[in-house]
DNA sequence: ATAGAAGTGGAGGCTATGTCTCCACTTGTT
DNA sequence: AACAAGTGGAGACATAGCCTCCACTTCTAT
């Protein structure tokens, strides 16, 4: 978290310094409980200061996503490249799999701004198109392997991370954990054969927890 | 579509009742094309009427989605229970799926309706809680088959459709008939057991496609 | 201790978007 | 022809987010 970027000319004046990390932290909460859509009204309150203050340090909210994110940018592509190192090409993709999901379920905000190409600046621009070529070969070595099905292509997995995350997404507030059953069905389906069904690993969830989850999404809008 | 509704005391003019029609028309065309989310006043436009006659005739935008779905949503509970009839059971439920998928994927307003609980009426919903048990009967027949792997439940059908729903909704503009690729991966997931991969009935995006796919994609606000 | 540079808060201006009302006028019906 | 029924669409109203402005406070260098 945290970079101490700023076209730095003169060092932030101490308090001031601590109020824009005070910002950093309140908007790295608030938009992984809430998306990126929080208004810089809502982090400046969570941080405890005036708007104007916020306003001062960061010219816009993309200014602010893009200092927040870059790191979490960089650290998920180190990841994606630690996976492709892993023994098993299939557990390696997996794993990859499994944290992209992970993450996602539990940060909003940085879901969004993985996963949808409009938020954040130059600098997470450049982190989301260093994560297509990793995963091409995670997906590429996996076939190699014989055990990811040979027709799925890597432009697959971000549309799968897409549906996988508006699910982890509309029953977090129900259910937090039942994104990793889906996350199996989809791996399932993803293996080149397979004689049984893996063992889902997380219970379905009851008519009523489905319909609660139903009626609390909220649709796109365009 | 046009039920002839209304709480009828007195007919309506002739000229008025045809207006009824052309905002019923407009307003099916408006929500499919654009979701829940159009305003009365597009509705209007469309319909080449003013928003006062649009509100004399529907008090407000549940009444007039109520009207305009109650049908369709029966028509669909009808098809459900169509697929319960089919030889193998497998295949019934695969109709379903993928016939409700294609609702979906060319009707954003039926999807919106049928999806997500929080629009419509009394009618609505009413034919909304006569699908579940429609739907456990076909996973149910299908798990007494030994097509359908046992750990699925009921209740994972709806979640799918969120899922595949939102897929197909991100990449309608680019490439409008994808979402059949990702279904088949689903369905390869939801078998007991197969050999070979089932061969995926659409290509994969290239990778511009999926960029443009991603960058247009809106997340919900809440 | 103090001057003045640096920083602050939050009311409020501005824009945009959507819902719904109102009533002078038009049209259909008998 | 008479009058009930219906119409259009400007605009009142509400909400909501973005961002500016400036009188005031706080820091820091001397």
């Amino acid at each position: 978290m945290a970079t101490t970027t700023t076209t730095s000319d003169r060092p932030l004046r101490r308090d001031a310094e601590r109020n824009r990390q005070r910002i950093l932290v309140a908007a790295h909460e608030a938009f992984a409980e809430d998306g990126l859509s929080v208004t810089l009204d809502e982090i400046a309150r969570r941080a405890g200061v005036g708007v104007g203050t916020v306003y001062r340090r960061f010219p816009d909210k993309d200014q602010l996503i893009d200092a927040l994110f870059e790191h979490q940018m960089g650290e998920f592509v180190a990841l994606a490249e630690e996976c492709l190192t892993d023994a098993a090409p299939w557990d390696g993709l997996v794993r990859f799999l499994e944290q992209a999901c992970a993450s996602h379920a539990c940060d909003r905000g940085f879901k969004e701004v993985a996963l949808s190409g409009t938020h954040g600046l130059e600098r997470v621009a450049r982190a989301r198109q260093l994560m297509f070529p990793v995963v091409s070969r995670l997906v590429a070595r996996a076939q190699a392997d014989g055990s990811l099905r040979a027709d799925v292509a890597a432009t697959d997995i971000p549309l799968l991370q897409v549906m996988l995350g508006t699910l982890s997404e509309c029953t977090r507030d129900v259910e937090a954990g039942v994104w990793r059953r889906y996350l199996m069905l989809v791996l399932d389906g993803l293996r080149t054969s397979r004689d049984t069904p893996t063992p889902l690993p997380h219970e379905a969830l009851t008519p009523e927890q489905t319909q609660r989850t139903m009626s609390a999404w909220k649709h796109s809008s365009r």
